[in-house]
RNA sequence: GGGAGUUUAGCUCAGUUGGUUUAGAGCAUCUGCCUUACAAGCAGAGGGUCACAGGUUCGACUCCUGUAACUCCCA
């Protein structure tokens, strides 16, 4: 068959993934060999795979690969994540251009178009992982959505309830005016800003009884009432309108006076108290502050300590509430830029100040985040945390690379808060709470159960303290009213979705719903979790936490942290710089091998990879030079001679590469063992590059239309499949094309096992070497000396121990181009004269030899042994250095002198005699 | 403000409990080659005061202290 000039990735790819799954290789089922077991972080359905998938997925493949041919029953469990805000976001979106309101639409209307994008982007994602070549079992693909997987989140939740571990209630919340939902406090990012600081004045009142609640002045009457103001420093001036209080400190002397004493909020002239405590930072701003419990965590606590109303001016929009009396339903921003116009205006603003400080935004939407008082589910996360921490700390689960996330891990568990985990969306799993007409509150997984648990009196009551305590509704005995089923409604608002993604490792395989099964048992604790950084507490965190409360037992045993995937000049891929390529076109321009073997080769395990096209570049050039390595082979397939007397040059080549092979195959293995992927990685592309094609296939080619001996051919066939086999895993559309040009076979690279490396013969390693650095230094020395390549040379070789070249002498020869290779005595006249190992080599051509360029090198070479020695020297002079080293590293500078004076004896003789 | 990490060739990174011929690789660069597998290639080469300043040690890229710059996490 004629091979093409250069390897042609398209067919190949789609002809062996097909392939792959007629024959199901990538289908587990339970049986009698060990699991080796990985479940993919589902991506979210809102999109398509960014860099940052490609290179997760590529690590996972290759994980699983590897342990599919290494006698492991491999087993890569695909899916997706509903991702509740984000596609729900999208979806209304979608809706939107469509012309659909949401709030027009029934949540049955509303799930059956998020279903309809999930299919479609799902699609998508499942796609563009068959083209990247992942070796996934398809027929497991989980959707965090599907039937099973959406009871399994419900028993969940009211199994933590009835633990008491889940509560409702009201407390201060992040909140996402856009998606206009809770979130929880990972899902916020802060980050510096440059802010004002507004100094405004409260106007006191003369005099200092407590307001009541008609009492309201007009602006006039207050002006005229007092001039004596406070100032407050404040960066959200569209808040005072919630102000009730204004808060100093007592061991402020400024404001002593002012005990008891009451001021007016500006543009509003309500009537607030100011009131006394040590919360109060002096320092800070004017030391007083304004006091709105409901914009601000802090000033919460001071409102529940001091009594103080809570007016809430925000509508869940981010416009100003009727509360607020003032902008009316406008955005916040807006109202805070009118707002201080017209403090301006009727002179309550002093000065404004630049001010740097934090502003959470939220992960999802980017809008700022607004803290708001809000009635949600909480889960509590201290008793979930400490065997999460235990399972790290013991080192039951590993963390790669440990000394960079063991201690973000441990900070976070040792300092965790309750989760909210209620989000006011339809895109989730609701929240399988129940209320009566009256607000009662019963928690069950079905409607038929929450009712059954209505009649029954007990059921509602509080069953544990910490219930009791947390419970935001009182249950009481049942009236014997009569309530009918259609009449108890269920909570409208939907869970987080990482209390689902968490029981992913755990429910994949329905260790949930039907605990125990074969395959938990099978499969779980799954091998290793390959996931970004950033969802270290997200998803790692919990999934852990997740994993030892329902199977008492770690998720997995080791987790591999991939840095983030950033462009050429470091910064992040986002879609708003667009500097984030198409995975689908980058495949179809270099072929999936390429890209896979580019993201790899540059990312060294945790840290970040700056994306760079040449590195694909890269790998298709590694594709074609395999593929012309092959064609070579092929060539040679024609020529075999059946008369078998191989030249013992090939004798050499053939001990030395398979040496060579079993010392790669064993530090392959170790760096596995560490997920060491790229520098395994590097260590076969230059075994096959240098090793295989520049070193020994050089060395065992025919001379031009000659023929090969038989063994010499087979031998090479047997080293390439082998280096195919170890590339696999990491490309494995042109290895298994290649395996297959290579012989005809009916088996497929893609299962065939590994055998166990033999430990490689040091010897033949290093004679190999000093071949490779007798072949360079003669190359090296022609080339300075400006001797054509082709150009034929006579070699002398002065040694003192000739036996070791009887084996090498020939292939030195063919190398070097060299008609003759002779031993000699002495110095050899007109002759290039070089130093390579421990002998002189002279090289004898037609040409004039230059004697002073000769020099120039073996002075340079002179001076450099001469320093080297000096540093040897001193140490074997040092006594203290002779008393302290250890007797085998003294052994080693001893053997350093010894040789570098030896060279420096060649060198000056052959000075000597130009 | 608290914590973690990084700093080695133009770029991206290795460097294993301090001693292995006065620091290694890939890419990029330079020189010479259209050598009958491969110019997306072949054969070579150059390039580093290991961030800086101290200290420990016979010996420091490696250990300690401090300084600087950058990155990330948390409040």
């Amino acid at each position: 068959m004629e091979l093409s000039k250069n390897f042609e990735p398209k067919a190949v790819e789609e002809k062996w993934y097909k392939h792959w799954i007629t024959k199901g290789y990538f289908s587990s089922k339970p049986d009698n060999r060990p699991a080796y077991t990985v479940v993919i972080p589902p991506p979210n359905v809102t999109g398509v795979l960014h860099m940052g998938h490609t290179l997760n997925e590529t690590v996972q493949d290759i994980l699983i690969r590897k342990a599919r041919m290494s006698g492991f029953n491999a087993c890569w469990v695909p899916g997706s994540d509903h991702a509740s805000i984000a596609t729900e976001a999208k979806v209304v979106n979608m809706l939107k251009e469509k012309g659909i309101d949401k709030n027009q639409l029934s949540r049955e209307e509303f799930l059956k178009y998020a279903f309809e994008w999930k299919d479609k982007y799902g699609g998508i994602i499942y796609n563009q992982m068959e083209r990247l070549g992942c070796s996934v079992d398809w027929d497991r693909a989980t959707f965090t959505m599907d039937d099973h997987y959406y009871k399994a989140v419900i028993k969940v939740f009211v199994d933590m309830y009835n633990k008491g571990l889940i509560y409702r209630g009201a407390r201060m919340i992040n909140w996402d005016s856009a998606a206009k939902t809770a979130l929880s406090d990972e899902e916020v990012e802060h980050k510096d800003v440059e802010g004002k600081l507004y100094y405004l004045k409260y106007f006191l009142t003369t005099d200092h009884r407590p307001p009541t609640t008609d009492e309201q002045p007009s602006a006039n009457e207050q002006r005229s009432t007092t001039n004596e103001f406070i100032t407050i420093a404040t960066q959200r001036p569209e808040t005072i309108m919630g102000d009730t209080a204004v808060c100093v400190n007592p061991n402020d002397e400024r404001y002593t006076h002012l005990k008891n004493a009451f001021v007016y909020v500006p543009l509003i002239n309500r009537k607030i108290p100011i009131i006394f405590d040590e919360y109060v930072d002096v320092s800070f701003g004017t030391g007083a502050l304004k006091v709105s419990p409901a914009h601000d965590i802090n000033d919460y606590n001071l409102g529940l300590k001091h009594n103080l109303e809570v007016i809430d001016t925000l509508n869940e929009d981010g416009t100003m509430s009727a509360a607020a009396q003032i902008y009316v339903g406008e955005d916040r921003f807006v109202a805070r830029k009118k707002i201080i116009k017209e403090l301006a205006e009727k002179d309550f603003l002093i000065k404004e100040e630049i001010y740097a400080t934090r502003v959470g935004y939220s992960q999802r939407t980017g809008v700022v985040v607004e803290p708001r008082i809000s009635t949600q589910w909480f889960l509590k996360m201290k008793e979930l945390a400490q065997p999460a921490l235990d399972a790290v700390v013991s080192g039951k689960i590993k963390i790669h690379p440990g000394d960079k996330f063991l201690a973000t891990y441990k900070y976070w568990l040792e300092n965790v808060k309750d989760w909210c985990i209620s989000r006011q969306l339809w895109w989730g799993q609701q929240i399988p709470a129940w209320y009566d007409n009256e607000g009662r509150m019963v928690v069950a997984e079905t409607r038929e159960e929450a009712f059954e648990l209505f009649k029954t009196t007990d059921h509602r009551q509080p069953t544990t303290d910490s219930q009791k305590l947390t419970a935001n509704y009182q249950r009481t005995t049942i009236s014997d009213q009569q309530l009918t089923i259609d009449q108890i409604t269920q909570d409208e608002d939907v869970l987080d979705t990482w209390f689902s993604s968490w029981l992913w490792p755990v429910q994949v395989f329905k260790g949930i719903t039907e605990p125990g099964n074969k395959e938990i048992a099978y499969y779980y604790p799954t091998s290793v979790l390959v996931t970004g950084q950033d969802i270290i507490f997200f998803w790692v965190a919990r999934m852990v936490m997740a994993g030892m409360e329902y199977e008492k037992q770690i998720p997995f045993k080791d987790v591999y942290f991939t840095g983030m995937v950033r462009d050429k000049q470091g910064r992040k891929m986002s879609k708003q710089l667009g500097n984030s390529p198409d995975l689908l076109e980058l495949i179809d321009k270099y072929g999936a091998d390429a890209v896979r073997f580019g993201i790899m080769i540059s990312s060294p395990a945790g840290n970040d990879l700056l994306f760079d096209e040449g590195s694909l570049e890269q790998g298709r050039n590694f594709n074609n030079k395999i593929w012309n390595a092959l064609k070579l082979v092929k060539v040679w397939e024609g020529r075999t001679t059946t008369d078998d007397r191989r030249p013992t040059t090939d004798n050499f080549a053939i001990n030395w590469f398979e040496n060579r092979l079993a010392e790669v195959k064993n530090e392959v293995e170790i760096l596995f063992k560490d997920f060491k992927l790229s520098e395994a990685l590097k260590k076969i592309y230059s075994l096959i590059w240098d090793d295989f094609c520049s070193w020994y296939l050089e060395w065992v080619k025919p001379d031009f239309e000659q023929p090969i001996a038989l063994s010499v051919y087979k031998k090479t066939v047997g080293f390439f499949t082998e280096l195919l086999q170890l590339l696999h895993p990491y490309m494995p559309f042109v290895t298994e094309e290649i395996y297959h040009h290579l012989e005809d076979r009916s088996e497929d690279l893609c299962v065939k096992q590994f055998e166990k490396a033999v430990l490689p013969d040091n010897n033949i390693l290093s004679q190999g070497g000093l071949l490779k650095e007798i072949i360079t230094a003669i190359r090296d020395s022609k080339n300075k000396n400006k001797i054509k390549p082709k150009e034929p040379i006579q070699l002398h070789i002065q040694s003192t121990d000739t036996d070791s070249y009887s084996a090498i002498k020939n292939l030195l020869g063919k190398q070097v181009m060299a008609e003759s290779v002779m031993f000699a005595e002495g110095p050899v006249v007109n002759t290039i004269v070089i130093m390579a190992g421990k002998d002189k080599f002279y090289i004898e051509t037609q040409q004039p030899v230059s004697a002073g360029n000769q020099k120039e090198e073996l002075v340079k070479e002179l001076e450099h042994l001469k320093g080297f020695l000096q540093s040897v020297d001193k140490k074997l002079s040092n006594e203290r250095f002779v008393q302290n080293a250890k007797p085998e590293v003294i052994a080693l500078e001893q053997k350093k002198r010894d040789d570098a004076t030896a060279k420096i004896k060649i060198i000056e003789e052959g000075l000597a005699g130009l």
